[in-house]
DNA sequence: TATTATTTGAGAATGATTCTCATTCCTGAA
DNA sequence: TTCAGGAATGAGAATCATTCTCAAATAATA
């Protein structure tokens, strides 16, 4: 366990050198709480996660931050509530699945070869609509089993 | 022209009664507004069009209350404003685009071909993460032509 | 038209996010 | 290693969208 945390603060700290910010502890924090739990977090869950050593104000600066050097993707669950994980690394991409009863988020992958079909798809949309396409998001809404059960 | 508003009259009380919901004024000038702008709106923009006949908070009511009916679906701009459309009738179903740059939102369809495939691929999803899916939403992120030829 | 429950309008209250600015912290140069 | 200058942070005020409250207006119904 020491060992994996000694790799995301190599981790994070490398992501700050990438990107030419500076390595500082609020910024650490946050990476460090973001690379933890792969999945989605809440902006109140960061809070939470970061037990009193990071201002609010802080928090939402550093977010919009590593937002605009696309290190983060940013959601809305079904009660419009903001989400926030690390970003896909290329050629990586994953979706996103919400169960409309409890509102838990999952990540999900498509098959490759429909993701390919897709973007041929996608692509075709160029001309359709006279617009280059950059990404696409597809996101499903479902009911998981819990809820089913009751 | 005066034709069309007739039709869009109509058309409002219908979906009222359909609903089992009082026909009243605001009520009617929301759907009548909606119905006119076939594209998403913002909220702001359905007060300017409502021209001081509508109260704000009656807006966000009705559109709540129309929300809870699914007779309207809402999604998010880049910029993370609330925009609002008609609900798409059985069968019929759309997509959005929105140019990253300009931020415009355009409707699109997928070949029907391809959102069987599509859907095909979603109903495996049942298996593989025990969710049954409901419904999809495919938004694609792209560069519009004017904000190209800058 | 009169009755009654429902809806509306106006503005207050709330909650999330951004802004401000004095203080603290990084970083690179000496 | 120390230090200076510029950038980032923390605390709380300000803003903005949305919800709430409740008295007054309105719609359905007979
Ligand atoms: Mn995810
Ligand atoms: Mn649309
Ligand atoms: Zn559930
Ligand atoms: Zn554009």
């Amino acid at each position: 366990m020491q060992k994996n945390k000694k790799r995301q603060i190599k981790k994070s700290r490398q992501i700050l050198l990438d990107n030419n910010i500076p390595i500082t502890k609020p910024r650490m924090l946050v990476l460090g709480i973001l690379l933890k739990n792969e999945g989605p977090l809440k902006v109140e869950d960061i809070i939470k996660l970061s037990r009193g050593k990071l201002a609010v104000s802080s928090m939402y600066r550093i977010i919009n931050n590593l937002k605009n050097l696309n290190l983060i993707n940013e959601f809305q669950t079904l009660e419009n509530t903001k989400m926030i994980e690390l970003a896909d690394v290329k050629d990586e991409h994953h979706h996103h699945i919400f169960c409309e009863s409890c509102g838990a988020v999952y990540d999900f992958e498509v098959d490759s070869h429909i993701e390919k079909e897709l973007e041929k798809e996608i692509i075709k949309i160029k001309s359709k609509y006279d617009i280059i396409v950059k990404s696409h998001s597809l996101e499903l809404l479902g009911l998981c089993k819990t809820c089913r059960d009751k």
